[in-house]
DNA sequence: CCCCAGGCCGCGC
DNA sequence: GCGCGGCATGGG
């Protein structure tokens, strides 16, 4: 918490998602669009996904159904400034058609109800993923781990392998609350963006 | 020219 | 169970 406090103070609130939350329209879900946002963001900067989701809202398409119905051609052009493109349009139209066969295309309900190792189960969802999209989709108390999160760790000492070790680390040192994790982890990230990894560097004298 | 980004999967051992 | 390469665009 001190950690928390002492990030706050720095940085201020961070107010991540939704983007376009106050925008009412046919083809747009704020709930899917912070879904989407999840995997578009995989190891990619958000000015990247930004790109892709803008014009993703901007045909109407920021919807399970619509994502599930589009040529899936179209669906990577319209991605393609997020990077991994194949494989993220895949994992947008695999996504999708679980909305839709879970919860009749209900974004909202979907991740909700869904259980995170249903989550990890889908082809291109991990841990980091399923918990952002339970975090930030559904304010449910998951702490996300990212390169960020390990960065500032290791910066204090704390060095784990495993992800859920990270998660424990955190979950066991913090008040269960949704709204916490939600601040603790932006604020991670706006801190990671002005401390870099530490320089790859050869050691002349270990020959 | 280089490295980095809000990871994940498939493969070989 | 693990380490490693591939995926890809845009910015510094």
């Amino acid at each position: 918490m001190r950690l928390y406090h002492e990030l706050l103070a720095t940085y201020g609130r961070q107010h991540w998602w939704p983007v376009h939350s106050g925008r009412k329209r046919p083809g747009f879900d704020p709930v899917f669009e912070v879904l989407a946002g999840c995997i578009l963001t995989q190891n990619t900067s958000w000015t990247n996904v930004e790109k892709a989701i803008d014009a993703l809202y901007a045909h109407g398409l920021l919807t399970p159904v619509a994502i599930t119905k589009i040529r899936i051609e179209k669906l990577r052009r319209l991605i393609r400034p997020a990077g991994y493109f194949k494989q993220k349009a895949l994992k947008l139209r695999i996504f999708s058609r679980a909305i839709m066969d879970d919860a009749k295309g209900s974004a909202r309900r979907y991740i909700h109800t869904v259980s995170r190792d249903d989550l990890l189960a889908l082809w291109g969802i991990g841990p980091e993923t399923a918990d952002s999209m339970l975090l930030y989709g559904a304010n449910r108390p998951e702490f996300v781990i990212d390169t960020y999160t390990k960065r500032l760790c290791a910066r204090h000492g704390i060095v784990y392998d495993a992800y859920d070790d990270y998660k424990t680390y955190f979950r066991t040192r913090l008040p269960v609350d949704a709204q916490l994790y939600n601040e603790f982890h932006a604020l991670v990230v706006r801190w990671g963006k002005d401390h870099h990894p530490p320089r790859k560097t050869v050691s002349t004298l270990s020959i």
